[in-house]
Formats: structure tokens, sequence, C-alpha cells
DNA sequence: TAGATTGTTAATCGATTAACAATC
DNA sequence: TAGATTGTTAATCGATTAACAATC
């Protein structure tokens, strides 16, 4: 189960996209799939897919293929996901309160429970059956509660210093949607999710390879 | 300034990080830096920078560096921000509500000039100056528009139809929210962000390399 | 058994890093 | 001029693709 090796991230960021694919397939009953199949519902090729899977063990069967609902579930033991994960949110302004709203989260074993804001105008408003709690009282709610991830939607200017707060209080993840970057400590993963960045590439490729 | 040969997307996908950076040496009155200084904040390597940045030109000076100014109005023209881009988000939901209020896109040179929706409750109400407009309305819209790019943000089962839609009207770049591989035509380009694919990726890195 | 398809090794390709000559 | 730092070529590293033996 645990790989040899550290697995490249490029392998990491198409196992969701695996995992997605093999969730429709079980929706449609199919629970045979080859390499190959795979390959044309995926884009990657047939062999970089037995590749990636195989650097976490053998789950096909030569001759016949991949058991569509061991891989699937070997994929969630892999990300994780297969126990429920906890998560906060930490800004809710616009952006925070949508993505408390954004239910794609749920049903995928990402449970929110708690978001959390600075401004007392926001603090106590409903978002989704949530309260928004105080910013000061999360470091109490983190000590009594077990959170994974945190999610941290506040402004840029307040990010850095917002990401050492959680991690001093025992944070281990952060989803950082705040255009800057943060520079972490070792044993802190961060994953960024920057809009204004993913506009310009697009930009960029709207002029270059489009048309 | 066109590179010779096809620019790979990892460089494309740094240039937004150096033009971020470039912005806030701008800000602080700083108007050299050389690529080892450039490395010290960004974490990318001096080697690095200097062939990234060489692709599309020589906007160094040697023994002295980079003029911030020129080097930030150099990649502005590359990443094609130079020029404002018009878009427009289609799918007025939670998400697409909070992104249309998201005022970091706005002093970037990316202006959002209509907001689309299908739902009756929603169409005609106001976010952010703009009224939200009927989806049977964007094809009209559209032909009398020049848009650059749009945010699609619908429910995931009505993805590949909008994006077929919108490609059929004209669009030719697209920030894609949606939890779904979009395949769209050659002249097409696609931007993903799968937010769920992002916490997945999150949580199998805390449990490997986090602790 | 014959056919299919994996798991895995080897070959290729591309991206990153190192080195240094060019030159400001 | 001497020192600094780029631009660029060469070396290395890692990731992808191809090939095929193993085996169901």
């Amino acid at each position: 189960m645990l790989p040899k090796k550290k697995v490249s991230t490029a392998v990491i960021r198409r196992l969701p996209k695996y995992y997605r694919h093999l969730q429709s397939l079980l929706i449609k009953d199919i629970n045979k799939i080859s390499s190959e199949q795979l390959s044309k519902v995926t884009g990657f090729t047939a062999s970089q897919i037995r590749q990636d899977l195989n650097c976490f063990g053998g789950f096909g069967q030569q001759g016949y293929g991949y058991n569509v609902e061991h891989l699937y579930k070997e994929i969630s033991k892999i990300l994780g996901i297969d126990k429920k994960k906890y998560m906060i949110i930490v800004g809710a302004g616009n952006l925070g309160q949508a993505l408390a709203k954004y239910s794609n989260f749920e049903n995928k074993g990402f449970r929110l429970v708690g978001i959390f804001d600075k401004d007392k105008d926001v603090i106590g408003r409903k978002v989704n059956d949530l309260e928004v709690l105080d910013i000061n009282d999360l470091s109490k709610f983190l000590k009594n509660n077990e959170i994974n991830l945190a999610i941290l939607s506040v402004s840029s200017n307040s990010a850095v210093d917002t990401a050492k707060f959680l991690v001093q209080n025992g944070i281990k993840a952060i989803l950082n949607f705040c255009a800057i970057d943060l520079d972490m400590e070792e044993d802190t993963v961060v994953e960024d999710v920057h809009l204004v960045d993913s506009l310009m590439t697009l930009s960029y490729r709207l002029e270059k390879e489009g048309k």
C-alpha cells in the first residue's frame, strides 16, 4: 500500500481524475475496465495509467483488466478519503460563504464543520446550517475538535498571518485561495487555488494556442 | 516576442508568479532585480528563471540584472493582459455569484461584463452592479459584445452542453469550475479549477508528506 | 490452450540544473 | 578595468512512452 519511493506530484494530481471516472463507471454499473479503456476516457496513455497505479500496488489482473469497484476503493484509500475529513473555512467573505454552500465537498468525504471570520457584521450569520464564528474562538475550537483541513479565504494581506496562526494551532493542510504564496514549515502542506493565475494562463493560451 | 518553439505549460504556469512578485517589487519602488534575488522570493532556481524568461526574449542586462518595470510589462504582454480581457460568468449559483463579487479580477485586467443563468429566480438579481441575465439571451449578447473569456460555474450535469453552446457562439477560452472534464475542440482552451481534486491532492499529501 | 492485458523494464523524451562564455 | 550577472549550451535528472515477458 505504502509506496516504496516518493511518488511524484504529477502522479498524485492524476489520481482524482481516475477516481472521478471510476465513480461514474460504478454508477453505470460497469465493473471491469482495462487501462486501454481508461485511457480513452481520461486522455492519459494506457502505459501511463498502468505506471501510475503500480506506484501503489498491483490492482489489476493480467488478461482481465481492473475491477472498477476495487480500484475505486484502493484509490480512495491512497488519497486518504476513505476516512471522512473534517474541515473549516477561515474567511467568510463572498468566496468563503460560497465555498461553504458548495455541496460537492460533502458527498466526496469532506465535511465542513466550522466557518470563521473576524468581521463583527459577518459573525453570527448562518451559512448553510453553520453559524459564522468569531476567529478569536478558533484556537479553542481547534483544541476541542479534530480538524484535518482548513480552507483559507481571507483577504490577501491577512493571509500569511492567518496561515501561521492556523499552523500554530495544529492545522497541517491548507487549501489556499489567497493570491499570495504561503511558504510554510516542512510539515504543513498547502495546495494553492490561484484564480487570477489561472485566468492569466488561460489568457496566454488563448492568444498562442487557440486559433 | 513570439517564441520560436512551443513554450511548455510548466513555464507558462510560472509566469503569473513572476508577475505577482514583480508587481509587489514595483509597489516597494524596487527597480532592479537579479535572477538570484528573484529565486529567493519565488522559490524557483535562478537558472530556471533565466531559462523561462529567455523563452520569450532577453529582458535582462548582463552584469546588472532585470529592470523590474520593464520585465513586469513584458510579462504582462506575454500573458496577453496588457490589453483588457472581457469575460462573462455562466452559472450564477453560489460560486458564480461569489466570483462575480471577487474584486481581484478587475484590477488585474480582467473585466467582468455579464453574468448568466437559466434559473428564473436568479435572473434579474443584481450582483455587484451586474444584473443576472437570462441564458437564452447569451447568444445575442455574444454577438453584440467582444468577449474573450467565459467562467463556467453551472451544475456539473449541464456543464458539457453549456460549454458546447459557448464554443458554438464564439467563446475560445473557458475557466471551468465544474467537476467534469470538458474535452473541447482544438481551438478552444480550457483551464480547470477542480476544487474537489485539489482537496483530494491535499488529503494525500497530508497523510504522506505532512508529519 | 489461446487471447488479453497487466506489471515492469528499457528507451525516449522533455524539463531542470549546472556551467561558463559573452558582455554590460 | 574588474565584477557581476545574463543568455545559452551542455549535463543531469525525472517523467513519459514503448516494449514485452509474466500470467490470468
